[in-house]
DNA sequence: CTGTTAGCGCGTTCAA
DNA sequence: TTGAACGCGCTAACAG
């Protein structure tokens, strides 16, 4: 393509420094109003615009935030996306998105990608980085990560207690006379699957129902796994009449597996899943679903490296949000045996 | 944070000079195997990792093309984004996106952005940039627009063709013997959902069935206002056997709302949408819709993108990909009157 | 094969 | 208030 315009045309065109016009973009200093304002008529005039790349080198600083996330598609994961994009608008602070796809080797890469692009600080959306490479990507940058709790890094991880959550879940289930309730875990090697699993046995323990594995079914966070579920369970005749799934996601699957075997929610099995995501609230029939802040999550995150990259030397403090439990129509009490 | 290490505290440790650092980890001319291995040892021992922006402002190239999203949470656009992801994995070059949130000022400021950054290329999913900015911009940077048809631009976007796809799902109905088939239009301000109007008007000419506007319900793409519609014409007692969906999104609204009024798809309604997202595989029941090749059509912007950085004077064409129907659960015959 | 040097575009001293 | 000059970190001639 043409050369672009940079500050020197722009020094020539207005008939002043290149320094003058470096002034009179910025601002800091006093200009002349006359030459600023045959700067700004240049620049308009020739379409300048300042290189970044440029300015981050001489500044330090970049002026954007890296945020690693696993998979740009993923709903959960977009919603914090939306909150980062949220929290960082009109800061002059940018995003700019890698990808993970939940391997260690892809997540390393797109941290290297961000470091080389000198982020002034990084967001990481769950994935499987050990906690020592994420404490070295700390101690060289501002770091919050959300969705994990990552042993050393305590206060630069946003979570949700997922026990709590799952607890809630089952309690409510537990409440309306359920007492042969299924779960649908996630990935055993991710920290929100067992602790959901966690909050689900808890929660039968404390209503005195016996724990059954052969209700516990696991699956891997996909709507396909909440199928398998149904066919698994419903294969070895095992006797259920309410599913939790441990995010929304699978069960939307356990739903569709469901209505295959001709069984209808909520009317023959009750469901509760876990996330809240956006579409939950129109699946048929609507998820009763754990609420997981996502969207605050990710604004919260982003808002709180604002305030560290403005005032290095401010608390850090990442407060825990609170979970709740969105209450639709996917559940009932349970019929008397 | 602590200083950066530069190449030249890889020069120091490594004994030799910042030239032979940069040519050791290029990798293009000759350098001596012990100097090699020297500067290859200090780079992993400090931690070195060059810094992107400074081989950018040399370069004259960034290795990054800017991907204009509209909303990063939408599920639509994050498949194509998905496919862009993939179609620039292994190539060097990183995807940076930025949201227009459906803003023209939104989107001109995120544009900026992605020229201040230098960005190599440019590929713009859908929005509401007029022709003349779409057109400045690619005079200045190769540039793909996915899922809009620019006049005077026809060689650089890449989109489906609508009427094509709504002709093809509506003929699916009525071959199934449906007569009164109503639409869920989008925003008419944008080009597909006309198109997708256009279409159905087109197959029901052909069918000689007569257009009837009460029919029509103007939505916006999300899923409250395929509930709307359903309020809308129930409420006013029009009749009819099937909808079709201007976009997935809708589709689930429409079900939704036959739901809350005691209506199931297929057996009183026939339901088919636009899009194929991922998620209406798994719907109840699973929907039948106009499958858009979201992925492919990112990942082809993606490479098409490739051969032209690679190859300025390779020429240009971008195929338009075939549109099809994904036949599943949510259509039916019609029931004779 | 290697070191020295000249910028890439910009912000920021330092003098004037 | 302004311009000259330096340097951010790096690559690419240019001499050796």
């Amino acid at each position: 393509m043409t050369r672009n315009v940079t500050i020197r045309d722009i020094a020539r065109a207005a008939g002043v420094s290149i320094s003058t016009v470096s002034r009179a973009l910025n601002g800091q200093v006093p200009v002349a109003p006359d030459k600023r304002q045959r700067v700004l008529d240049a620049t308009r005039r020739l379409g300048y615009e300042p290189n970044a790349a440029a300015q981050g080198l001489v500044r330090g600083r970049t002026m954007t935030v890296g945020v690693l996330t696993q998979d740009i598609a993923s709903p959960f994961y977009s919603e914090v996306s939306r909150g980062i994009d949220a929290g960082l608008a009109g800061s002059g602070y940018q995003p700019i998105f890698v990808n993970g796809h939940w391997e260690i080797q892809d997540e390393a890469a797109a941290i290297t990608a961000l470091t080389r692009r000198q982020v002034d600080a990084v967001i990481v959306l769950g994935g499987r980085l050990d906690a020592r490479q994420l404490r070295d990507l700390h101690a060289r940058v501002p770091l919050v990560v959300v969705g994990r709790q990552v042993p050393g890094l305590d206060d630069a991880c946003l979570s949700v207690d997922n026990v709590q959550g799952a607890f809630l879940a089952t309690t409510h289930l537990l409440q309306l006379g359920h007492r042969r309730i299924a779960h649908v875990a996630g990935i055993p090697s991710q920290r929100d699957a067992v602790d959901r699993l966690e909050g689900y046995r808890l929660a039968l323990a404390e209503a005195g129902v016996p724990f059954d594995p052969a209700l516990v079914f696991e699956g891997n966070f996909n709507e396909a796994s909440g199928i398998q579920a149904v066919e698994h369970w419903l294969g070895r005749a095992a006797h259920f009449s309410a599913v939790f799934a441990a995010n929304d996601q699978m069960a939307y699957g356990v739903g569709l597996g469901l209505y295959r075997r001709g069984m209808r929610v909520p009317e023959d099995v009750s469901l509760v899943g876990f996330d809240d995501l956006p579409a939950s609230q129109f699946t048929l029939p609507p998820l009763t679903t754990v609420h997981h802040p996502a969207r605050e999550m990710g604004e919260l995150a982003a808002r709180h490296l604002l305030a560290r990259l403005n005032d290095p030397g401010a608390p850090a403090e990442l407060p825990q949000l609170p979970i709740t439990l969105s209450v639709r129509e996917s559940v009932r009490f349970a019929r008397s045996p």
